[in-house]
RNA sequence: GGGGAUGUGGCGAAAUGGCAGACGCGCAUGCCUUAGGAGCAUGUGCCGCGAGGCGUGUGGGUUCAAGUCCCACCAUCCCCA
């Protein structure tokens, strides 16, 4: 029989189109990739961020990503390992519904059109998904269980103080208990007694719950995208303020919307990055966009307002304001928190900043101030918060007319409003610290607010200009004789020093000043006068010098006179690489805090403000929370129903699926609602206590859908839970996660924390979903432009495919580059991979043809050659090395060539290593080595065959060249027995002809011997 | 501005600190063939007739030895601002 078949296939090329189609039918039919249920074997999970199936269908781009997961997969079935290889479709979501609208069509019909296109290009290149398990994220079967998790999350809020969640109902058993007393709430939280809790009415008690609750319903300024028509996360928003999936423009619109509290777990998600293997950049990119910085907040109280009148007169040069008197005291009510990450910096505090939306503005303008305060907050709102903070934007902002007290100093600031500031970030307030703060520094420049350095320079750099006509003669030689080092331009005296030298200086110029000043700027600080020294540390001696320089000034120059002493020091461009800088320092001016070593300071502070109780240790995180909201038809219905009253009901997990209606239209509507708002029969409900409710209209996001999937393959059909407890237990986490990069932030980041959600709820038992996590670089098309309908440069696999099948595909996709590498397609490099396939095709089964010139090989170095393919092939798959595993497949059949032509076909050595070319070319190329396993006679299936073991020995050298360098340089090579002694091979090279040559009669220096690789002699 | 990645022949690329360029494309020459866009063989980093020299973005450094480790810089790409 094998005899009979050999003689058939000798006589046939290899023609991918007769086998491929064959075999897929067969493996199909034999369901061949059918997962088995949990059982004893170890399992592999390998998984493909799932798609969403588009209209264009799939390019080569992206079996650059579905063939090496298939290999790996093949790979671990023929280890012995039980293998989960799923395959389903991300199927809600704007860019379905937007082809459905534009098509006049349905998008569920739409989806299964395109998804079966889909799976009918994974079949064609041969990817061993287990259909059976195939889900579809829009099927009510499947948003059951994404309606089930958002139910938990609704239900759960995050105690901080076991850092886990937990029912909500447990809060509001505390809360009856003990209010928020024992919560560990930041300072920026309301608190709350017991009693006042109890008599809360229910919509206000909701308000409070809605405050912890990791799905809850809030009033925001959300980003609107207008050609889309909804509300889009900040996620998917650029730097430019476009609409990641749009392109258009975002407005700023103030909407209720849902959310998911995920800054809760931003400190687990940062520090759980450790324990994944994942591609630094991807950990790099999560870190950074969770962007957790250590600070305090601080409480600021707001001073009594001053008289109106008084205050409005100068209200718009804030330091002028400080000239206001002080007013009869009045009884503080109000208090402002900040957040710092420099709380060391607090005593250069020279006033505040709210944000537009802060909820205090309104209290703390004052009357007159009223109206331009209004005004420029109505313009601030309107502009996305990309326009409001970029760093090349001019900063503006408008005074209040209102003052905080400083907490740690007692200085009387002003409060501003200014654009720069977000609500969102922190507590919506800062303490502006102009001397160490670029943007503060900007701001109190231009609205003439004061400086007060209160950070040492690191490089302890000073200067002073001494101005040509403010000193008497000898200054220039008691300077040298003192050896300051200074230039002279026209007899103005540019002096460079150090801050420790700056009293002693200044001393020895005061006594040549005859009239105005000078400064000692950068560091130590001073306004040195004829008759005076003024060390230059706070507020009020900043006015104090500005009064004493008017009054010094020439006729006519003191109104050209800045309103503060740095504003002053600004304008002179020898001082402008001193009067600022934002590093870490030892403070000065600083209270009980000056002289504390930089790296201590920060600290120190935050130790002594919790101490006077004026501060709070607190860990702050860039990251927003998730906005979930959708004004959209085609996504999972959010299951909470509102009463008239606007008391919120979630349904009962009972009653899920809320299925999404049938209707006639969902074509967006210009208001904001969703279409699901227009379909009343859905909209209008009865409650089980016979209230009237309405209906939630928005939908989920997709990313919803896309955070649990992989939990769902364990268990795709189960009714009951989202997977049986048992299944996940064997199945998850996933081992091996690969898709591209441009997900690196959103879907990787929610489907973690949903995971550690459902972990603290006791649903899952591991707390990072994806164990490793590999990205596929870009392919290109052969232009070197991005794959593109729009440049029509797209290649197929179907084109591919029928040209040269689908191993050859596979096999290019797999050597065509480094896995992570963007690289270009080449229309070349297919057709050298089939010519691999062709040559295996060849030698396996007709090895006597077309004999080759005669070569020198034993049986030995085949086997040899065999073990170590064995070797490379498993090394390459575990280590991701796709190209290389190609390339010792390649080097294997080329060797094979040449033991043909030493005559070795007719051993038992040839037959072991074709058997195992095969069995190792079976997970790139499963078609032919399949056909060309039938055609030896083996047994079906080549898939189900164990995958070869390498025998060490059989692999190991025997003769070893090693290389003789003279000083680093190869000068010759010779064979030696493997594991020659390193005594033996220093004599060896001393004795070498070629060697000695080199080594012109010089004695060796020194000798460095490496066995098995090589002797460098030093001369 | 901050973070990350990449830089090696004509091209895609290999290389636990130990012979740079495996494997493939392309190209050249030859064989086979009625034919070749098939197959087979040989060659192919650069300079040089050769011995040999020079070569992994640039400049330093560590080392007996550097594509690989360290420092500075340049270029390209990605992310964040």
């Amino acid at each position: 029989m094998s005899q009979m078949n050999m003689e058939r296939k000798t006589r046939e090329r290899y023609d991918p189109s007769r086998i491929e189609k064959k075999w897929q039918d067969r493996w199909a039919a034999d369901e061949l990739y059918r997962t088995a249920s949990a059982d004893e074997r170890p399992k592999y999970y390998v998984l493909d961020f799932y798609p969403y199936p588009s209209g264009e269908g799939l390019s080569v781009g992206h079996c650059r990503n579905y063939v090496p997961t298939d290999v790996l997969a093949r790979y671990y079935r023929m280890k012995g390992y039980q293998v989960l290889h799923p395959m389903g479709w991300d199927a809600f979501g704007l860019p379905a519904e937007n082809a459905a609208i534009k098509q006049k069509t349905n998008p569920a019909r739409l989806i299964r059109q395109y998804a079966n296109n889909y799976k009918r290009q994974m079949h064609l290149i041969g990817a061993s998904y287990d259909w059976s398990r195939e889900i579809n994220s829009s099927t009510p079967e499947y948003y059951h269980w994404t309606q089930w998790i958002f139910l938990q999350l609704y239900h759960s809020w995050y105690d901080a103080r076991v850092d886990a969640a937990r029912p909500i109902r447990a809060l509001e058993e505390e809360l009856a208990l003990h209010g928020t007393l024992k919560l560990a709430l930041p300072l920026s939280e309301p608190r709350m007694t017991a009693d006042e809790w109890k008599q809360l009415p229910p919509l206000q008690q909701q308000e409070v719950l809605g405050r912890f609750r990791l799905a809850y319903r809030s009033e925001a300024a959300v980003n609107w995208d207008p050609v889309d028509k909804t509300v889009i996360a900040n996620e998917e928003v650029d730097a430019e303020g476009r609409a990641w999936r749009s392109g258009a423009l975002v407005e700023r619109k103030v909407l209720k919307q849902w959310f998911f509290r995920i800054t809760a777990y931003a400190e687990r998600l940062s520090r759980d990055l450790d324990l994944v293997d994942w591609p630094p950049s991807i950990v790099a990119m999560q870190r950074n966009w969770i962007g957790g910085s250590a600070g305090a907040e601080v409480i600021f109280r707001v001073a009594p307002h001053p008289d109106d009148e008084k205050g409005e007169a100068r209200a718009d040069g804030g330091s002028a304001a400080f000239e206001v008197e002080e007013s009869a005291i009045e009884t503080v009510q109000d208090e402002i928190i900040v957040f710092t990450t420099r709380p060391d910096t607090l005593w250069g505090t020279t006033f505040m900043v709210l944000a537009p939306e802060h909820p205090l503005v309104t209290e703390v303008t004052t009357t007159g101030r009223r109206a331009a305060v209004k005004a420029y907050v109505t313009e601030a709102r309107a502009k996305p918060a990309a326009a409001r903070v970029g760093e090349d934007r001019e900063k503006t902002g408008v005074f209040t007319g209102g003052y905080a007290i400083n907490p740690v100093n007692g200085a009387r600031i002003p409060i501003w409003i200014a654009d720069y500031v977000l609500m969102e970030y922190g507590t919506g307030a800062i303490m502006a610290v102009p001397a160490h703060d670029e943007r503060d520094f900007a701001f109190a420049l231009k609205y003439h607010l004061p400086i007060i350095p209160v950070i040492a320079r690191p490089d302890d750099l000073a200067r002073s200009r001494v101005l040509h006509g403010t000193y008497r003669e000898g200054l220039v030689e008691a300077l040298r004789a003192a050896g300051y080092a200074f230039e002279e331009h026209d007899g103005t005296l540019d002096v460079t020093l150090t801050g420790v030298q700056a009293l002693n200086y200044a001393t020895l110029v005061k006594k040549y000043l005859t009239n105005r000043w000078t400064e000692v700027v950068g560091s130590g600080w001073l306004a040195v006068f004829p008759d005076e020294i003024i060390i230059f540390d706070s507020i009020e001696v900043d006015r104090r010098i500005m009064v004493r320089m008017r009054s010094d000034s020439a006729e006519g120059e003191e109104a050209a006179l800045p309103a503060t002493f740095m504003g002053y020091l600004a304008a002179v461009p020898f001082y402008r690489e001193v009067i600022y800088h934002h590093e870490y320092g030892p403070p000065i001016n600083s209270g009980p805090m000056t002289g504390i070593p930089g790296e201590k300071a920060i600290e120190k502070t935050i130790e002594w403000l919790e101490e006077q109780e004026i501060g709070l240790r607190r860990q702050n995180y860039k990251m927003r929370d998730w906005l979930i909201s959708r004004q959209r038809y085609w996504g999972t219905p959010i299951p909470i129903i509102h009463t008239e009253d606007g008391l919120e009901v979630a349904v009962s997990e009972e009653e899920l699926p809320v299925r999404l209606p049938d209707v006639e239209s969902y074509e967006p509507t210009a208001t904001g609602e969703s279409p699901l708002a227009l379909v009343d029969s859905w909209v209008q409900v009865t409650l089980p206590d016979s209230r009237a409710g309405k209906r939630e209209t928005d939908t989920m996001g997709t990313f919803a859908c896309s955070s649990w999937y992989f939990l769902r393959f364990a268990d795709p059909h189960n009714r009951r839970d989202l997977a049986a407890p048992e299944a996940l237990r064997y199945w998850l986490p996933v081992d091996m996660y690969v898709g591209g990069a441009e997900h690196a932030v959103m879907h990787l980041l929610y489907a973690r924390f949903w995971t550690k959600l459902l972990y603290d709820l006791g649903v899952v038992g591991f707390v990072e979903p994806f164990t490793r996590l590999r990205n596929q670089g870009l392919i290109l098309a052969a232009d070197g432009r991005k794959m593109s309908k729009s440049f029509h440069n797209v290649i197929t696999p179907d084109e591919v495919v029928a040209e040269l099948g689908a191993d050859a595909l596979r096999g290019y996709e797999c050597f065509i580059s480094d896995f992570e590498l963007a690289v270009p397609w080449s229309t070349q490099g297919v057709p050298g991979v089939r010519r691999w396939l062709d040559r295996v095709w060849r030698i396996v089964l007709s090895p006597e043809e077309n004999p080759g010139q005669p070569a020198e090989m034993g049986e030995r170095d085949l086997l040899r050659i065999t073990h170590q393919s064995i070797q490379r092939v498993e090394h390459d798959i575990l280590d991701f090395k796709f190209n290389t595993m190609v390339a010792a497949l390649m080097g294997f059949t080329n060797a094979l060539y040449r033991a043909r032509d030493a005559g070795l076909v007719a051993t038992p050595a040839w037959d072991e290593a074709i058997t195992t070319l095969l069995l190792l070319m079976a997970p790139v190329a499963p078609h032919i080595a399949e056909e060309i396993w039938e055609g030896l006679g083996r047994p079906y299936s080549i898939h189900q065959q164990a995958w070869p073991v390498a025998n060490p020995a059989l692999a190991a050298e025997e003769v070893i060249e090693v290389v003789l360098q003279v000083n680093g340089k190869v000068r010759d090579k010779v064979e030696v027995a493997v594991n020659t002694d390193e005594t033996t091979l220093r004599e060896l090279a001393l004795a070498n002809e070629r060697i000695r040559g080199f080594m012109e009669g010089k004695e060796a220096r020194k000798v460095v011997v490496v066995p098995n690789k090589l002797v460098n002699i030093v001369i």
